[in-house]
DNA sequence: CAGTATCCATTTGGATACTG
DNA sequence: CAGTATCCAAATGGATACTG
């Protein structure tokens, strides 16, 4: 990844108690990058998914419809990383891998769906939005 | 945008009443369009930056840190179709545009808001388990 | 001021083939 | 089963120039 220009990066921005600050809105600041791998294409559906409980990585690619396996190696990986989700492999053969929430990862989730349900079920006035911005 | 074709793409799923169902898991779902709208990289900021009141195009664009003219203009364009924000344009030289949010919009940017305190308070949490994550 | 248009670099993402 | 590796197409996004 290259380092943008635009503008001269900010320091990670801290307040007069030296503590740090995570600003979303600031560009580069660490949280903006955690929220964006949470509420991204893949990391939002694969998290609320796991709701449900464990589920194992082609039980996941069934249930996030589209997603490819690259995208959702990928996305697990991140979001191990940032300690939402555990793996947990067996050294099996086959093998067979378990992911579920981390105490972390199901309050986000819950956040997530909430969202998602407060969405579906605007979704009419959401559809006559777009018609009537249409016809114009 | 070209169509999709890994699947055989689903008709938009109704349930035995004839109702439409809006599952965000299933791809081409009305829903999750909307969603990715409102959770993608600058549409979420957008709209949690319009909790403060009406802004202006550029206001808005400062206060997003590092969003692109075109990109904004393309995020603005899309949470109106949607009817999260509201677009008042004044016919005046030099032209002035108001953005505000819809009542939609307004509940939405309160979800969204209470997902970024929470991911904010969490971030502690997340570096380290980045960092423990990263040694090995 | 509030955009649009154009061009180009980077990133994302999917299809396919392969492995332990 | 649970991935990784490779290749390539498409989408995203930024810099710049321009307009009413």
């Amino acid at each position: 990844m290259t380092a943008r220009t635009r503008r001269p990066a900010r320091p990670v921005p801290t307040d007069e108690l030296g503590q740090l600050l995570f600003d979303v809105f600031a560009q580069d600041c660490p949280s903006r990058h955690a929220l964006e791998n949470v509420t991204g294409r893949w990391g939002l559906l694969a998290l609320v998914a796991l709701r449900d409980g464990t589920a194992r990585f082609n039980a996941l690619r069934r249930r996030v419809d589209g997603v490819s396996e690259k995208m959702l190696a990928q996305t697990l990986r991140t979001l191990e990383r940032d300690g939402f989700i555990h793996r947990a492999a067996q050294p099996t053969i086959p093998p067979r891998v378990d992911y579920t929430l981390t105490p972390l990862g199901r309050e986000t989730a819950d956040q997530l769906f909430a969202l998602i349900q407060q969405i579906e079920g605007r979704m009419p006035a959401v559809l006559l939005a777009q018609s009537q911005y249409d016809e114009r």
